[in-house]
DNA sequence: AATTTGCTTAACAATTTTGTTAGTGCAAAA
DNA sequence: TTTTGCACTAACAAAATTGTTAAGCAAATT
């Protein structure tokens, strides 16, 4: 059914368009996006934009549930396994997770910006965030109890130790130009500055939870 | 000069409209507001718009300097107590900064929203971060090496360390709607949570500084 | 072979949105 | 009193932007 034309230049149109219209949706946003700027982009005419996604709508529609697709997969796994160390899950999760955000570096901001103007209709992303993040939250309070009651570290909200991983890990990437201008040189080699970052937030996170 | 007309209905035209202009691109971004929805907001004809502010960019822009300002004045001046100590000096960083963003909570994600669309033309907001992230990071790093020569703390790079403060403080406000439904009923009350968010910052902030 | 189905194009239409202009009225200056 | 300058209005204009429609065309189906 995908291929039932004549004969085709572009691979798949349709995916020439979801391609070019990710691109412009992540760089300029909802509204500052142009459906004849992303058909252009595509090589195509505007208009089979509109016969393949009837409306601008339609098409961030489908763009942001693909995105918020890759993010529950990046997200679910490393937490489920059950005989790890608290250090190792922990050390785990910040590498995983600083990976997945330095592959897709646009990815926050754009789910971000997605979920502040959901005041009306119901967000296919704050839903999944609704439905998953508390699991994750119980398994990893779980976790830190367990190694509270053998010493190993102090008893704390799950849900601080969260918040405290997720704004160190994000926040560089959220706000990059402006800690670029901020910090100048430091972050210019981005591989080293990522692992730096990575070593950085895991002993800050570690100290943390010290008795 | 700016008050030679007849008998103005509104206090001052131009207020009114930069106050429903900050509104509304706070709310929707460049591209996502409207002049027409500015001028009817103001209760104004959208003609007006154009008499005081020729163009919408021209507006934004207003809107943004006024923005950069405001964050300046309250960015300046707690560093500079040089006869406190570096724990004091962060405790009020960290508060202030908070206390701040609070009063503020769209302010950080305008300004970043604007950094980004930046690429061509400079920008009013990041040739300030260029200009003054340097000298304050020089006097961060003069007091934690001081404090380090004591052995008070380690010796650490103040450019880290601020990140972790920026990342710790603005990224709860930037994720807000993220965060609300990630931690539900931890962030309802409003005032209870930045008090806990700040003595936890703080406290994070510490830890990392320990030898 | 005839028909149907799906992809494509070009032209058009409707609306929204930004910006302009000519003119009006009032108040202060001349 | 006349003139000048400023705030303001209403109508208009131009452009951009989203969306539609009718028709063509190739391949698959009957």
């Amino acid at each position: 059914m995908q291929s039932g034309k004549h004969t085709q230049l572009i691979p798949d149109t349709e995916t020439a368009i979801l391609r070019a219209a990710e691109k412009e949706f992540i760089a300029k946003g909802f509204s500052g996006a142009r459906t004849t700027s992303i058909a252009e982009a595509a090589g195509v005419t505007h208009a089979m934009l509109h016969y393949y996604f009837r409306t601008k709508q339609n098409l961030f529609d489908t763009i942001v549930a693909a995105k918020v697709d890759l993010l529950k997969q990046a997200l679910i796994s490393p937490l489920l396994d059950r005989n790890k160390s608290l250090e190792c899950i922990l050390r785990d999760i910040i590498s995983r997770h600083m990976d997945f955000i330095a592959a897709n570096p646009d990815l926050p901001r754009f789910l971000i910006e997605e979920a502040y103007n959901q005041t009306d209709r119901s967000s296919s992303f704050l839903d999944q965030i609704r439905k998953h993040a508390p699991v994750m939250l119980r398994a990893l309070q779980e976790k830190i109890d367990e190694a509270a009651a053998i010493g190993q570290c102090r008893r704390i909200e799950a849900e601080m130790l969260m918040l405290d991983i997720a704004s160190l890990n994000i926040f560089p990437f959220l706000a990059a130009p402006v800690v670029n201008a901020a910090l100048g040189p430091l972050t210019a080699d981005r591989s080293g500055f990522l692992e730096a970052r990575k070593r950085e937030n895991f002993d800050t996170i570690m100290r943390k939870l010290r008795p």
